[in-house]
DNA sequence: CCTCTTAGTGCACGAGTGTTCACAATCTGT
DNA sequence: ACAGATTGTGAACACTCGTGCACTAAGAGG
């Protein structure tokens, strides 16, 4: 009957099975299931950390339209490439194991302090509030999440064994580069007030 | 070591034992856990319909910015009211269960395709594409969602009982508006491509 | 009142779970 | 090659879980 999805239906005993091993081995390298979990979390957080800094050096474009067009483009690339990370993120993000999703939180908010850092080098926000900075860079990321859970649903509910159907990924993407480039049309009407 | 939140790590026990009955007794009012689930999501969406609902009366606004601060605050009140199912939801949405999951995305996109038939009617959309209003509400529904994770994630982390600390709702309701203004700031800028 | 449906009971089975403990193998550095 | 750490083993414990089956309590309609 079970058979479950995500980390939470994940037991000690099939971990030590699918490693070939018997399940006493488990405690010799984690302590318990949680600490496992955190160690996935550090292990994606680490590609997502990859895949920023190959955005960050691709940045500096001369066009707005260029830049996001590019960071999509990136985006989806590491999704496909390392589509079980994401999706366990996408899914401990809600899941019922307290420490893990309180990490995956975190680790989200840091991730968008971070690009509000980012995007603040850039000429048109240079007298933006630091608040109103995170308030955009919160919308990107969130954008971005969302359209992360639509690859991976796609994905899962498609026809294919592991690739999502080219046409529903067009479409995702597409719909994502039109929503931040609506937003990026909004920044220059904003005036930030402290 | 169980006693996990959502509703996958929620057994037929469990549920048979609350409600003061023999687990057996269970499939006398479902057949499956799924479909007790279903049921669930049927609940919940029924208050989610009633927010709607509410929120379209309240609608047809002369200045916008009063129609985006009248929204946010019917929907920080539904939460608020129904936080079970608001819980349930954004836990489910996505849950190890791939019935519960789909079940709620399916009813997601309709929500969207909903409002974007909604906004259809406002003269400044007159001349939008159908794609773009898609695009448009997916944007606005996809930071509402979010807004509901943030105040749910605040109010679960938090130290009061049931309550989220009021600061902490303050900036998220403040942030939720100025994101949704700077997303209808953009609006007059996009010019619709078919 | 008697029948029929609905809701609840008790018991049992097989399977899966986390964790403990003493023990064996294997790998490492000197 | 030998001592010490690291990693793996096997059996056992005390659970929880979903589900099947025959049986009973309770209420509804004729």
């Amino acid at each position: 009957m079970d058979g479950g999805y995500g980390f939470d239906s994940l037991s000690l005993r099939r971990v030590a099975r699918a490693a070939g091993v018997v399940p006493t081995a488990f405690y010799r390298h984690f302590d318990s299931m949680d600490e496992l979990g955190l160690a996935l979390v550090e292990e994606s957080v680490a590609t997502l950390r990859a895949m920023l800094r190959e955005a960050r050096e691709g940045g500096a474009a001369a066009d707005p339209s260029g830049l996001i067009r590019r960071s999509v483009e990136i985006l989806v690339a590491h999704v496909r490439e390392h589509r079980r990370h994401f999706a366990f993120m996408a899914h401990a993000r809600a899941s019922g194991n307290a420490v893990l999703r309180h990490a995956i939180r975190s680790e989200t908010k840091l991730f968008a302090s971070e690009l509000a850092t980012d995007i603040a080098r850039l000429p048109i926000l240079r007298d933006w509030s630091t608040a109103d900075l995170q308030m955009l860079a919160a919308l990107f990321v969130d954008t971005m999440i969302a359209t992360i859970d639509a690859i991976l649903e796609a994905s899962s509910s498609g026809a294919g064994p592991e690739g999502l159907s080219p046409e529903a990924e067009t479409r995702i993407v597409a719909q994502a580069e039109k929503q931040l480039r609506l937003i990026a049309l909004a920044i220059p009407q904003w005036r930030s007030s402290p």
